[in-house]
RNA sequence: GGAGUGGUAGUUCAGUUGGUUAGAAUACCUGCCUGUCACGCAGGGGGUCGCGGGUUCGAGUCCCGUCCACUCCGCCA
């Protein structure tokens, strides 16, 4: 019977017995003397194993990596100088007295402690993959997370209430996970992608506020940080106003982000309309850890000699924008011509640039391929609007308002990270004020704009 | 549906201008080692270079096709 968790053993249980069950983690081997650690869901425990019981010492000279055994023995302290500070339970060891080999194991495929394995190798072993510290500490984080959510919104007088999955399809929005019918051959479930008219059912029920940790599922491809299949807080409430909402949903967050992750986040969050998200980020969620800003030139671009920027400068559903890079002159002709390819995935044409070599000079300490286009006064605004100083570069978008926002904001979002820029913590935001409505150029029609509770990219979990 | 990048030892990767027996780290196996904690030291085994075809005296390397994976666009909110 096991009586204690590998890392929870500690100095207060110095020389009693006891009986841990766990992986071997790792061996080493020394001749004379063997040391295990012993691994469980809560941490190491170090194991020693001498010669003067050939039993014990036999055993643990054939045990491998990933055995899982039972191992009785006496808690003591490690002898002076051999204290481990890296390990919670470094004072102390445990001296085996019996050992029993539950499992024995092949040789793993990776090493737990390896980073960088495939995605491919590790989801081919999940189980290894789980045994990872950093992967418990992720499930162990999703389990603290809903506790809190729930005792959250049970607080504030939400009710769980479960709503089906086997459901009828939805013409809205993705495409719907079928499962064919049994009873009704050539018939159809969908698995629901939210369970939106489950909750206005319950409104209309009366049931006011209703929350739920709820599976959901969208037949959409793919991305890194997008699965098909994925778990969200849902929740429809009756009788409240936007600020209402806002103000307990941030309260919310708060008490998640102070309880679990131990982090203060400001109060209130700050705000900022859509209108403003797009012309100061190019994006409706900006990553506000990323010290970089489009800025509007429109004005500035109406009289140049410069098709390319007059035509949208002029045009009301153009836009020119410039992005200033602090030492971006620096970038070579081939990171430039990257960057450019990497905005020509958003549509953009081109990415025009001026590098600030000499911020004082004028003209003459720039350098630019459309510098000849540009009348000294338009250079002087563009420099102080962009607020370039030397050693800086300038990048320019210009085409429809659409295509410079989505480029610019995405190279700024990948200057960010390419460049070291992005800061450390968290920074929330309310995005406000969404229009209602989308004009679909391809298909010539406005269509509802779902009001977003998105977050900028972070590590999954 | 589209674009890009990649596929070489169990794993993570390197492999130059096409040229002898394809390497490193780590893992694994054996031996030695009584205080290590990523133990150390010595030795060893391990490869259909994704698959198929082509060019060439010669292909991991070049060309064509194909499969798979990842990232992104579309899509999704």
């Amino acid at each position: 019977m096991r009586t204690h968790y590998c890392g929870q053993l500690n100095e207060t249980l110095l020389d009693q017995q006891v009986t841990l069950c766990g992986w071997v983690h790792r061996r080493r081997d020394h001749g004379g003397v063997i040391f295990i650690d012993l691994r469980d869901r809560e941490g190491l425990a170090q194991v020693v194993f001498n010669p003067d019981n050939a039993h014990t010492f036999a055993t643990a000279e054939r045990v491998r990596s990933e055995y899982v055994l039972r191992i009785t023995g006496r808690v003591r302290n490690r002898p002076p100088g051999t204290v481990n500070p890296n390990l919670p339970s470094g004072q102390i060891e445990l001296a085996c007295e019996q050992i029993e080999i539950l499992n024995s194991a092949q040789t793993p495929p990776f090493q737990l402690d390896e980073e960088d394995v495939s995605e491919e190798s590790r989801l081919r072993y999940r189980y290894i993959d789980l045994r990872r510290p950093v992967m418990q500490q992720r499930l162990r984080l999703r389990a603290q997370l809903t506790r809190m959510l729930r005792g959250f919104l049970d607080n504030h007088g939400f009710l769980d209430i479960e709503t089906p999955f086997l459901t009828k399809a939805t013409p809205e929005g993705a495409r719907d996970y079928l499962v064919p019918s049994r009873t009704h051959p050539g018939e159809f479930f969908a698995l629901p992608q939210s369970p939106q008219l489950f909750k206005q059912l319950l409104m209309m029920a009366g049931m006011d506020r209703y929350y739920q940790i709820v599976r959901c599922f969208r037949d959409e491809d793919l991305r890194a940080d997008r699965q098909p299949e994925f778990t969200q807080l849902d929740i429809e409430t009756s009788f409240m106003s936007e600020a209402n909402i806002t103000d307990l949903m941030e309260e919310m967050i708060r008490e998640l982000f102070a309880k679990v992750l131990h982090t203060a986040l400001p109060n209130p969050f700050p705000r900022m309309t859509y209108a403003e998200a797009i012309a100061r980020f190019g994006v409706d969620k900006p990553d506000l850890r990323i010290p970089l800003e489009l800025k509007d030139v429109a004005d500035l671009m109406r009289n140049v000699d410069f098709k390319v920027f007059s035509g949208p400068a002029n045009d009301p559903a153009g836009r020119v924008a410039a992005l200033c890079v602090p030492d971006g002159a620096s970038l070579s002709r081939k990171e430039l011509d990257d960057y450019a390819q990497f905005v020509a995935i958003y549509g953009a044409k081109g990415l025009a640039y001026i590098k600030v070599n000499d911020a004082t000079q004028g003209r003459d300490g720039l350098q630019s391929p459309i510098l000849k286009y540009f009348p000294d006064d338009v250079i002087a605004a563009v420099l102080a609007r962009t607020a370039a100083k030397s050693g800086d570069l300038i990048f320019f978008g210009a085409d429809r308002a659409k295509i410079v926002s989505e480029a610019l904001g995405a190279l700024r979002i990948k200057l960010g990270e390419d460049r070291g820029l992005v800061q450390e913590g968290w920074q929330p935001l309310w995005v406000v004020d969404f229009p209602m409505f989308e004009r679909d150029e391809q298909n010539q029609r406005w269509h509802a704009l779902h009001h977003p509770f998105t977050a900028p990219k972070a590590d999954s979990i």
